[in-house]
DNA sequence: GAATATGTTTAGTCTAATCTAAATAATTTT
DNA sequence: AAAATTATTTAGATTAGACTAAACATATTC
């Protein structure tokens, strides 16, 4: 059994694994946590003692088996309720996490599985994100950053990056969300910003932007 | 801003001083809490302090306007998200009460007015508890025992003192639940066992049985 | 490869919430 | 009303999780 904190570390450290590729050092969970890096070696010490991660001294963690499992359940939780809110309760996007970020810790795996059914069984929560099904297992699209696109090839836009508020609520502004047809017109050679195709408007977005979009081809 | 604690002797505060005359002793606490006397002292000097009870050595608490106010809003949630359970996730009225005392301490206004909406602004909870309205308001029936209810009269049961899982299961065996017509036949004068009509039923249940279930005259 | 910078760990401290054991107050019994 | 019982509080210890400051390892730069 877990506590609010250890499954926070355990959500983490799983995110950041993702990224790099298996193990995760300590700085990069202390700024994801918003702890001090003496604090997360403490809770490394804590998790490798439960057996959830791996950890040698100045060479990170990684997830074992068991701590990915952990994760998962977590993860699965977290974008359940996402979804929920925002099919059910007039969430949007942009305010789903934060409050998820609590509700993802309720114990009680008859809630999650009944959440589950009540939804329909959903597979990708509202930022396009794939949940886990009860056996823990997502199945992830085949997916390209909007930079990738070649021009004047159409996808569609499956999923964000950058899930910060701030980034969802100009993507509202300029009408792309899951689902809308993108298509890249026009490469700016000098500042690599984009003329774009979305939906039934054309529009313009800097390469930082178009970073952080996911697409299907 | 409360902490899970905090907000869990709010609200045993607020139950203990419903049935009590409004102050509250520090045993009493304990008990419902599961911790030691020494402890509920400690929090009660805490809750004094943010002036949310009204605490004198050796004489208990009351809650203060505040005070009350707080707990309302945790009751409320825990009344919402337990009739959600039931009417949406499938769940029994006997579980709903573990997973609810979790749920109760999510923070989020909009969460809480949503969901109330959700479910059509119920005004009570599976078990017969009224939920507080927004405005922390709620009206209780006007509603008595079953034991006091006259012979041969009919009542309808609308409520449970006793919210424990045995007794609920018990009721469910029975066939007695929210709504069900009660109508005593006969009361045993030797053990004040009382022979009763439910529904379409007769059955035989104890006094401690009857002391548990509200009427509506 | 030595010097510097960056990242990580250790050691010791802090706070919230709990506990035990002892002291004290209130209540009940005789 | 004194004695005994029960309830409550105080004092001091413990735990989880966090912190700061100092020590130590690793990585980078010259």
């Amino acid at each position: 059994m877990q506590t609010l904190s250890t499954e926070d570390y355990l959500k983490a450290i799983y995110h950041a694994s993702q990224s790099a590729n298996g193990t995760v050092a300590t700085t990069s969970i202390a700024n994801k946590i918003g702890a001090k890096p003496s604090s997360v070696t403490d809770m490394f010490k804590k998790l490798s003692d439960q057996k959830l991660v791996k950890y040698q001294k100045y060479q990170g963690v990684s997830l074992t088996n068991e701590g990915v499992k952990t994760a998962l359940r977590i993860v699965r939780k977290h974008r359940l309720w996402e979804s929920f809110l925002v099919s059910h309760l007039n969430f949007n996007w942009d305010e789903v996490h934060q409050v998820a970020e609590q509700l993802e810790h309720i114990q009680s795996e008859k809630l999650t599985n009944e959440l589950e059914r009540f939804l329909d069984y959903p597979t990708h929560d509202p930022h396009g994100d794939p949940i886990p099904n009860r056996a823990l297992f997502m199945k992830s699209y085949n997916k390209i950053l909007l930079t990738e696109l070649p021009l004047n090839k159409e996808g569609v836009c499956i999923g964000v990056k950058d899930n910060s508020s701030d980034f969802l609520r100009y993507l509202d502004r300029r009408q792309i969300g899951i689902g809308t047809p993108l298509m890249i017109l026009h490469r700016e050679d000098f500042d690599q910003s984009l003329h774009i195709q979305a939906g039934n408007s054309t529009l313009m977005i800097t390469q930082k932007t178009a970073e952080n979009i996911y697409i299907k081809p």
